[in-house]
DNA sequence: TAGGCCATCTGGTCCT
DNA sequence: AGGACCAGATGGCCTA
């Protein structure tokens, strides 16, 4: 269960680490970015400023006197640099601006690839980074319970994991993400999430009767018979279930009383990139994420779906390619 | 218009 | 000495 605390003072600490983050990797619109900016630097508007000569700064620094209750500064005076001194303490000023840029954006790269991993990724609607960190932290808290669980998680209490201490309009995202209808989370006034409605786990188990919709130990609402789903499949041949007419009173996952697109799992259980995915040089991500017991590693460079005999969490569905239909659909669900 | 988010500059500190 | 890292300051952009 997902019942220990986790203190962002804790999971946030972590080694400095990466600092030579290669400029070649940096993504094509950031060295754009990059050398865009760089034609119009701030330095470049305060270089005016910056010809205050060190004796006129000297000359300011010591009539800041003592009447003004501030102490002088301490330590060595300046030292008065020539011109060739200044203009080579400029250049590695230009250049120390140049090498922040740069890191900045390595680190801007990382942080869009961590969006890519984290559910409920969009392109148009961006998590901010602290957002973005914050899901991602309760992302794998999540995972982790999950994990030493091994069973089916509680999924409200993954929901109510991953929205933990996230703004109410990234909470609407994670929601929306999910096919929850935002109206159900309150957020007390701690930032606590809570969920007031039905179990979203009948979204996730929707076969009346089967070991699908009633997960061990749940005591969620089981769905009504009229609400009958019928298979949908996606070209990847990914089950994904699909409601006709559906009521608020039915228990159907459908709130609004609207038909709602094909529910997936993307929003929690698989990647999903927009770009070719690049984790082919990453090959820990698949086995990171496959690393259940009794299951072989799924390929790297893979999505992976829920598939119909799924017992979650384990059993998942290897999409080795990502087609167009699929894509809209995670557009519909990431926008 | 205020507030949030972001990119950039900048100077200080730490490390190699 | 020089580079990486960090945090504060600043200004631009966007949105409610």
């Amino acid at each position: 269960m997902l019942t220990l605390p986790f203190e962002e003072s804790q999971m946030m600490c972590e080694p400095r680490f990466g600092a030579n983050y290669p400029r070649e990797s940096l993504p094509e619109s950031l060295e754009q970015e990059r050398k865009h900016n760089s034609d119009r630097t701030n330095s470049d508007m305060r270089e005016a400023g910056d010809d205050i000569s060190d004796r006129e700064e000297d000359e300011r620094e010591d009539e800041r006197d003592d009447d003004d209750g501030l102490p002088k500064k301490r330590g060595p005076r300046k030292k008065k640099l020539g011109k060739e001194q200044m203009d080579r303490s400029k250049l590695r000023r230009n250049e120390a601006n140049a090498r922040e840029r740069s890191r900045m954006h390595g680190l801007n790269a990382a942080l869009e690839s961590l969006r890519k991993v984290v559910p409920c990724y969009s392109k148009t609607q961006k998590l901010s980074k602290i957002e973005t960190l914050r899901l991602a932290k309760n992302y794998i808290w999540a995972l982790s319970e999950t994990l030493s669980a091994g069973k089916r998680p509680d999924l409200l209490a993954f929901v109510q994991t991953l929205c933990k201490g996230l703004s109410q309009p990234t909470t609407n995202l994670v929601a929306g993400c999910l096919q929850l209808n935002a109206r159900n989370f309150l957020t007390d006034h701690n930032g606590e999430v809570m969920f007031s409605g039905r179990s979203p786990y009948d979204a996730m188990y929707p076969y009346p009767g089967s070991d699908m919709n009633t997960p061990p130990g749940h005591s969620g609402t089981s769905l009504d018979s009229s609400a009958k789903p019928f298979r949908h499949y996606s070209y990847s041949g990914a089950y994904e279930p699909y409601y006709e007419n559906p009521s608020p009173e039915s228990g159907s996952p459908h709130f609004d009383g609207q038909l709602s697109p094909p529910m997936n799992f993307n929003g929690i259980f698989s990647l999903k990139h927009d770009d070719p995915p690049d984790y082919g040089k990453n090959s820990h991500y698949g086995m990171r994420y496959c690393s259940a017991p009794g299951r072989t590693a799924l390929a790297h460079n893979s999505m992976y779906r829920v598939s119909p005999e799924a017992r979650f969490p384990y059993d998942l569905h290897v999409r080795s390619q990502s087609f167009q239909a699929q894509g809209e659909v995670n557009g519909s669900f990431h926008n």
